[in-house]
RNA sequence: GCCCCGAUAGUGUAGUUCGGUCAAUCAUCACGGCCUCUCGAGUCGUGGACUCGGGUUCGAAUCCCGGUCGGGGCACCA
């Protein structure tokens, strides 16, 4: 096996080894998805290579997003992809920091609070004009601050806003709002707090906090860099830590932002955020995806500035190929119909190998009767007459293909459990035994119909959500069908391939069903 | 509307910093051959791209200007 070349991120600016700290923050909002898999894999790569730190940091300050369950929902992400961070920060219990810093402000003469209804506040601000508030004493700024800080006022009242630059091209620097009254319970916090930071005052701080060096993310905050900066060296918070941003990763037909997946989820359109259909980490762990795929296809497709949109061909190609020697294989058939091969009455005990490029792996025997079940795909094809090849056993020929197995005379003495096999699946087909020899044509997988030394099976087969933004109403299928013996004893999480089908995920188990999911062909 | 950012095959990328070695890399994808007791893997081959217009230059994917297209931002969300 030749080792492919693995492409390399680009160095980081005045990395110093050893000295590198990096971050994932998310927003304990919502399950991970593929995006923030990204971002915590690069802030994880570069400490990594750099001998560094990295941290996991809650930006949970809007007590009304973060929930309890999200917290533990990234940590569990984290850990199957691999990602483990270093350190963990909850940047909520940091507030009274920010209060701090926001009263060290105040001193200076940079905030000031302001009371402005927040349409006319937006409106002076896209015209560029400051209000009266900016123009207040520092006492009078300084008295309605400590009113802030004990409840006093009500959310939307008032604000306490940086005195940044009306001027500025950059609408984010016209004296934004950094923090403000927020009177709902948060889900750690409780209601401690009457006064919570808004996301650049509490990032460009904790930033510095955490002792962040270089911070990675998505485009979206590009115009928020001047900002943070400007927050960090009022409060002589230097030097600055080295920001690179780069543009959203989307899968094609695959919904990449918790904005769209919440919707779908409570529509019912999927089956929730672990839904095999999703780029959802935990979707993508259901469906048979492995960390390694995530994490080759993120240094594949590297830290670009312009939008990509990945194919889902890619994903499946590089998991298959980290899967497929590692995969076992199995015998199983969607939509049986059941098949008869007359002139052959003893049965047969075949040693069939687990891997054809691994014999290593050693083999499972299978006793072979004069039933089996074939897939109805292969049986329509079929036409009288035709020899074809039961997979890994002999050669027959079709001499009826409607036949009636139940009517059928000269068939050997039927158990009680084949007779309802017979009925339970109506289509049959009648063949003759031929001969051994190898050679080509097509081969039909099988799975002994003989007796109930097989399992039900049920797979679901996802497709992509989405057709030109249209959902996709047949994105899932469910496929029944029999396999052999062994599959029943396979664990859930284990990855197989079932052969002339797919590989294929165990999802669930039950007495005599088992349940998966197909990962891709 | 205003402000940023970007543009290489259907898709993802390499090459752009420092112009020639690029009739453009690798992968995915599609098609065909070989191999294989799977529709998987492997292997060989074929197909397909420098957004457009202008400029600089002996020479432009690479530098400059303009257009077009795409993405993002302009919150008392993060």
């Amino acid at each position: 096996m030749t080792e492919k070349k693995v492409r390399e991120l680009p160095p980081l600016k005045d990395a110093i080894k050893g000295k590198v700290v990096t971050r994932y923050a998310p927003e304990p909002n919502g399950e991970m998805h593929l995006g923030h898999a990204y971002t915590a894999f690069f802030a994880h790569h570069y400490a990594n290579r750099y001998d560094g730190t990295f941290i996991l940091r809650f930006e949970d300050t809007n007590p009304k997003q973060a929930e309890i369950k999200y917290y533990e929902a990234h940590r569990e992400s984290l850990e199957w992809l691999g990602l483990n961070p270093g350190k963990e920060v909850i940047v909520s219990n940091d507030i009274p920091i920010f209060h701090e810093k926001a009263e060290e402000l105040i001193k200076k003469g940079q905030a000031y609070t302001c009371t402005c209804p927040v349409e006319e506040m937006r409106d002076l601000r896209s015209k560029m004009q400051s209000c009266e508030h900016a123009k207040k004493k520092p006492e009078a700024i300084m008295k309605e601050w400590n009113k802030m800080l004990k409840g006093e006022y009500e959310e939307g009242e008032i604000v306490l806003r940086l005195r940044g630059d009306m001027q500025s091209q950059n609408a984010v620097m016209r004296d934004p709002a950094i923090l403000m009254i927020r009177k709902d319970a948060h889900c750690l916090q409780n209601r401690k707090y009457n006064v919570w930071p808004l996301y650049d005052f509490a990032n460009a701080i904790e930033d510095k906090i955490c002792g962040v060096t270089h911070v990675g993310r998505s485009a979206e905050f590009d115009t928020r860099i001047e900002l943070q900066n400007k927050i960090r060296e009022l409060l002589g918070l230097l030097p600055q830590p080295h920001i690179f941003h780069y543009a959203r990763f989307n899968v094609i037909g695959s919904p990449a932002s918790k904005r769209k997946i919440k919707p779908l989820v409570e529509e019912g359109k999927v089956e929730g955020w672990d839904d095999i259909r999703l780029v959802t980490v935990k979707g993508l762990k259901k469906r048979g995806i492995v960390p390694e795929t995530i994490k080759q296809i993120a240094l594949e497709v590297g830290m670009t500035t312009q939008p990509t949109n990945i194919d889902w061909s890619l994903i499946s190609a590089t998991n298959r190929k980290l899967i497929d020697l590692s995969s076992n294989r199995y015998f199983f058939v969607p939509d049986p119909v059941i098949l008869f091969v007359a002139g052959l009455s003893e049965k047969r005990v075949k040693d069939i190998p687990l891997h054809p490029d691994d014999p290593k792996r050693g083999t499972r025997k299978i006793e072979t009767g004069s039933f089996f079940f074939i897939p109805r795909s292969d049986y329509d094809k079929l036409k009288k007459g035709q020899e074809f090849r039961l997979k890994d056993l002999y050669n027959v020929k079709v001499i009826n293909k409607k036949a009636d197995l139940n009517s059928e005379k000269d068939l050997p003495k039927k158990s009680a459990e084949l007779k309802n096999l017979l009925k339970k699946y109506p289509t049959h087909l009648l063949t003759e035994y031929t001969d051994e020899e190898l050679k080509p044509g097509p081969k039909i997988q099988w799975v002994i119909a003989d007796s109930l030394d097989t399992i039900d099976v049920q797979v679901k087969v996802p497709d992509v959500l989405f057709i030109n933004d249209v959902y996709n109403e047949n994105s899932l299928k469910i496929v029944d069908g029999i396999g052999e013996k062994a599959i029943a004893s396979l664990k859930v999480d284990d990855i197989v391939q079932f052969e002339r089908f797919g590989f294929v995920r165990i999802n669930r188990k039950e007495e005599n069903k088992i349940f998966v999911n197909q990962a891709h062909k």
